[in-house]
DNA sequence: ATAAGGCCGCATGCGGTAGT
DNA sequence: ACTACCGCATGCGGCCTTAT
């Protein structure tokens, strides 16, 4: 099968069915060598033809490595990944038609807004396709993507995350921040260059392409042997979590594009994917989905690719006649959300948060804090964390794993969104309340610090499950979150930036390693907020 | 500072289905 | 009949923005 930028998908025999090598897997880091090394080369040309070489070079890199050669359009999905990779985004630079791709990483890159593009190569597509991204308001106006053409409808349906970002005048949504909505998003559908704050010009170094030359497609074609079974996926460990990169979600949609084609099923109704539960129509598709994207696992294809096609998806708020039919309907079929779900006309999952928080929000206080309130939290999490949370390692203390329904319930005046609110603006040091400050900040830090220095470009690279003994990875990620809402800008950050920034405040590194680590990629580091 | 609430991503478990 | 797998719904924790 072959998946075009222009959202077409055409299918092609699989030359072979030999099994998939790990050595024919190359890092971000290995693709980012091979750009850089084509650039130094030139000074323009087109991205087709800076990927044909990258695919050469790494074609003769699965060779060297003994891995052989490698699968038919293995190499191509893993450049199509590169792509959509923030470290790509630091490489590139969308400016219309046209791709910039800097030569070098020694500094911050202007941002150059994205302008409206054609069917250009999938990169420029993404980025058109994120500067349309409009304002929270005006979702509900956004076709739903069914019936769309791959790439050219890809709504965000999120607004932009990053309130401390510096934005220009952006009525129009112009200039449109990618949505890395935590340290967590690997890969942030890129162009984290193109949200900052914008310099009007290219830089020096940087190498003008166009995205693609007349004539040619940007054809990627997903090998048979990424497939996963459904149930063992659970068991991957190079999975990626975080938000879905625009890339990804148009992986999605060019995928029903090309199921939808195979089956003789339409596009622009998709009641056969959502309405006849298990329906042999359907059978298949989201495992067919996923495996276009090696990196996340199934279920979580499913569940991000069910919200963004779920046919005409309001998103809109609800009205105070929806939530007292959810009122009725609720102790009628009880957390029968689908069935509620229909008679709302609501995706059922947004029925079931409404009515999560229609209740936490009955029996809550409301207004500021009282001194008496705050120190019943604290008196409640250190409790809590002293029953639960805490694990003592190397004299050093980790908060989190807290259970914030439980808290709320014990609080008695205030909801677990209040608890859970108030007790991270306590780490940000915005509560009358001294809370107990995390002392293991220094050791989780350096423990990261040495994980990007063994070649960690993104959280999803880090191996949290052994950074800390006796602490399971989705503690220590939460640990590692807590600590950013400390450092202002985190954000927009890649990991490396961050870590400088972060042994800035609370690390002992050398500033000889800071310098390297710089060097190697960083933006400049800012003082600390 | 706080409330409100939309929406996301993940884990889990269950019922249905295909394979033996 | 048994087993493994598929597809999905649900519950939950949490992020982020907007309004007050």
């Amino acid at each position: 099968m072959e998946y075009r930028s222009d959202g077409t998908i055409a299918c092609v025999k699989e030359e072979e069915t030999a099994p998939p090598s790990p050595k024919a897997a190359l890092s971000f880091k290995q693709w980012k060598k091979f750009v850089l090394r084509i650039l130094s080369q030139k000074s323009s040309g087109s991205l087709a033809k800076v990927k044909r070489k990258a695919l050469e070079k790494a074609a003769d890199k699965c060779l060297k490595r003994g891995a052989g050669r490698p699968l038919n359009g293995e190499l191509e999905l893993q450049w199509e990944h590169f792509l959509s990779s923030k470290i790509a985004a630091k490489l590139l630079v969308v400016d219309g038609k046209q791709v910039h791709l800097k030569a070098s990483l020694g500094h911050d890159a202007g941002g150059i807004p994205a302008a409206e593009t054609g069917t250009g190569g999938s990169v420029a597509g993404d980025a058109a396709s994120r500067q349309r991204s409009k304002k929270r308001k005006q979702r509900s106006e956004e076709p739903s993507s069914g019936g769309a053409p791959a790439g050219a409808a890809s709504p965000s349906k999120r607004a932009p995350k990053h309130p401390a970002q510096p934005r220009g005048a952006d009525a129009d949504g112009a200039a449109s921040a990618p949505s890395p909505r935590t340290e967590e998003g690997g890969e942030s559908g890129g162009l984290g260059a193109a949200g900052r704050p914008a310099a009007n010009s290219v830089p020096a170094d940087v190498m003008v392409l166009t995205a693609t030359e007349p004539g040619e497609e940007d054809v990627i074609v997903l090998p048979e042997e990424l497939q996963l079974p459904w149930g063992k996926d659970a068991k991957r460990t190079d999975v990626k979590h975080g938000p879905f990169s625009e890339a990804e979600k148009n992986i999605i949609r060019r995928a029903l594009k090309w199921f939808a084609n195979e089956n003789g099923l339409p596009v622009d109704d998709l009641r056969w994917l959502f309405e006849e539960r298990r329906s042999t129509k359907a059978r298949g598709f989201w495992k067919f989905a996923a495996r276009a994207l090696p990196h996340r696992r199934i279920t979580a294809v499913h569940l991000a690719g069910t919200r963004m096609l779920y046919p005409e998806r309001k998103r809109t708020p609800f009205t105070k006649e929806e939530d007292e039919q959810l009122r009725t309907l609720v102790p009628k079929y009880g957390s029968q959300w689908v069935r509620i779900g229909k008679e709302l006309g609501r995706y059922s999952g947004d029925c079931a948060d409404r009515y999560r928080h229609l209740v936490s929000s009955e029996t809550n206080n409301k207004g500021k804090w009282t001194d008496e309130e705050e120190q019943r939290l604290k008196t409640l999490v250190e409790e809590y964390l002293t029953e639960f949370g805490v694990k003592v390692v190397n004299d050093t203390t980790f908060l989190d794993g807290i259970n914030w329904v439980r808290i709320a319930e014990r609080h008695g005046t205030r909801n677990r969104i209040q608890c859970l609110e108030k007790w991270y603006d306590s780490t940000r040091g915005k509560s009358s309340v001294a809370y107990t400050p995390a002392i293991s900040d220094e050791l989780l830090v350096e423990r990261v610090a040495a994980q990007v220095d063994a070649g960690a470009m993104y959280e999803y690279e880090v191996e949290w499950d052994s950074l800390v003994e006796r602490m399971d990875a989705a503690k220590v990620k939460k640990r590692w979150r807590l600590l950013l809402h400390r450092l202002s800008g985190a954000q927009l950050m890649e990991l490396p930036d961050k870590i400088v920034q972060l042994q800035r405040r609370f690390g002992t590194r050398t500033r000889e390693q800071q310098e390297r680590l710089q060097e190697d990629g960083g933006p400049p580091v800012a003082e600390p907020a």
